[in-house]
This record gives C-alpha cells, structure tokens and sequence, in this order.
DNA sequence: CGTTTTAGGTCAATCATATTGACATGAATC
DNA sequence: GATTCATGTCAATATGATTGACCTAAAACG
C-alpha cells in the first residue's frame, strides 16, 4: 500500500517536471516563433549572454551537440547581426562569441519572460521553498 | 547591485531547469534509442497507462499536438503490441487504449529510471524539501 | 623545418518530430 | 436526412539533429 502511494507521488513527480518545462518554454517560444528562429536560438543567446567571448567548441560541450547542428542556426545569428565573432587574441584557430546589442536586446527579451515567470513563483513560494527547489533540481541535474 | 544579483540567481534558475531536464531525459532516450523509438513513444506509453482506456483525442489533449503528430507513433506501438485498442462501449467512434503486458513492462523500465532518480533525490533531500519543491514546480507548471 | 593536431566551416544524406491542409469513413446526434 | 464528431490517412513542408567526409588555417610538436 504505501509502496503504491510512492509510486503514485513519483508519477506526479514526474509529470510536474514534464508540464513545468513546457510551461516555462512556451513564453519564449512564441517570440522566437514570431522572428522565424527556433529554441536551439535562444539557447545560443543564453549561453553567449552568459559566457562572452566563449568559443565555439566550449559552446558546443555546453549544449551537447554537434558542430552540425549549431553551425546554421549560429550562421543565422551572426548574419542577423544578434551575434557578433572575432578572432581570440591568444589563438587565432578559435572565434570567440558576444551579442551585439541587438542581440543583448533579444536575449533579454526571451530569458527575461522566463525570469519573471520563476521570479514571480519563488516570491510567492518563500525563500526557504526556493532554496529548497534549487537544491533538489541541482541533485536532479547533476545525475548521470 | 541586490537587482544584479537576483538576476544572476534566476539565471542559475533557468539553468538548472534546463540542464535538469536534460539529465531527467536522457536515461529513458537511450532505452528508447536502442529500440528505435523515440520520446514521444515514451509520452503515449506514460499516460495511457496512468490512464487506461484513454480516448485518441484525449490523448492529443494532454499531449498538445496534432492527430497526424501522434498518428505515426501510436501505430508503431500498436503494430509492436505495446498498446492495444478497443472500440468503446458506449461510443463506438472513440477507442480506447491501453497497454499490452509487454507494453507495461516497457513503460516501467521507462519510467522506473524516472522514478529512481526522483526517488534518490527527494530521499536525499528529506519531506520537507520534497514538498517545496512540488509546490515550486506545480507553480511553474500552471502558469499560461 | 615538416608533421600532426586542433578549431572551425561546409556539403550531403538521413532521420525524427511536428506542422497545416485536405479528404475519407463510420457512428452518433439533431 | 443532414450534420457533427472521432478517427485515420496522404501530402507537402519545416526544423532539429545525426553521421560521415572533406577542407582551411593556425598552433603545437619533434
């Protein structure tokens, strides 16, 4: 009986973390949507807000996905003038990624929907409940 | 400088969604991938069995995407005899599905590594952090 | 100095997911 | 009898992602 109750919450679990998601991608989805660009987009503008001068190949670990696969959305970026490229100092193999103010703005934009939306849960849910979220999805994250 | 710093703490939020979902993803893909299916495989398996008998259209209502989204899938499993289908008694256009013996057990590899990385978690966690951050994610999950 | 490795770019083929639009069937409802 | 509803299916299209192959330029190694 109480092995079944666990299952049950699990389950709930489960579909919170799956539901949740997709409420917290649907906002900056349809801005995105609406410029003809897609979430790889987003993430990209996230990650070079994030990390400036970050290089293709760190870019790449991060998102866990092949140079393929960034290469097109990137070119757009770039073309779009959201994100800029220059050559690192150091080593000139390697093109480290910024925002052009353009693309600062449309970064704030997205990310921005998304930290009103968790700003206005944790506010309400206390500082002691958000601590407590962030510890259990950090553990979540952190799994392999 | 308090402004700067919440936002850099909402950030690490978005992050820990993202990366944290990634991570609760990843093992169910790899069972999935060395079957030659795919995530929506595992949404149809997931809530047709918290919900047997569930009808094509409520189906596509939980999931949030067209008939000819699922159309392809579903076969798939019902051509695998994970899922079976059954004409309700009550309305002979709407059918019913559930899952096979097979398609249970399926569902509870599946899920099952959900459910113990969940379970691990909020073990290591304790009660009171569990709830927290049900309560956070149910929040997040309602919002429109 | 020459070879090898590294960072990046690109082309091609392929696959999975998802969409809109159109059309068909059979069963219920009015 | 006409209409609505649940479902199925075909086609065209878009996106996201993969593997594999090949290329340049720059750095590192010996």
């Amino acid at each position: 009986m109480i092995d079944l109750k666990r299952e049950a919450a699990l389950r709930d679990a489960i579909e919170l973390l799956y539901f949740g998601y997709r409420a917290f991608t649907d906002r900056p989805d349809r801005i995105l949507a609406s410029r003809g660009l897609g979430r790889v987009h987003h993430r990209v503008l996230y990650f070079v807000a994030r990390n400036p001068d970050i290089s293709i190949q760190d870019l790449l670990v991060i998102l866990d996905v092949t140079k393929q696969a960034l290469n097109g959305p990137l070119r757009q970026l770039i073309e779009m003038k959201l994100v800029a490229t220059r050559l690192a100092p150091s080593d000139r193999r390697v093109r480290q990624l910024r925002l052009t103010y353009e693309g600062e703005k449309l970064e704030g934009r997205l990310t921005g929907t998304q930290m009103q939306q968790l700003g206005c849960v944790f506010d309400a849910a206390g500082a002691p409940a958000e601590a407590a979220w962030r510890d259990v999805m950090r553990a979540i994250a952190s799994r392999r």
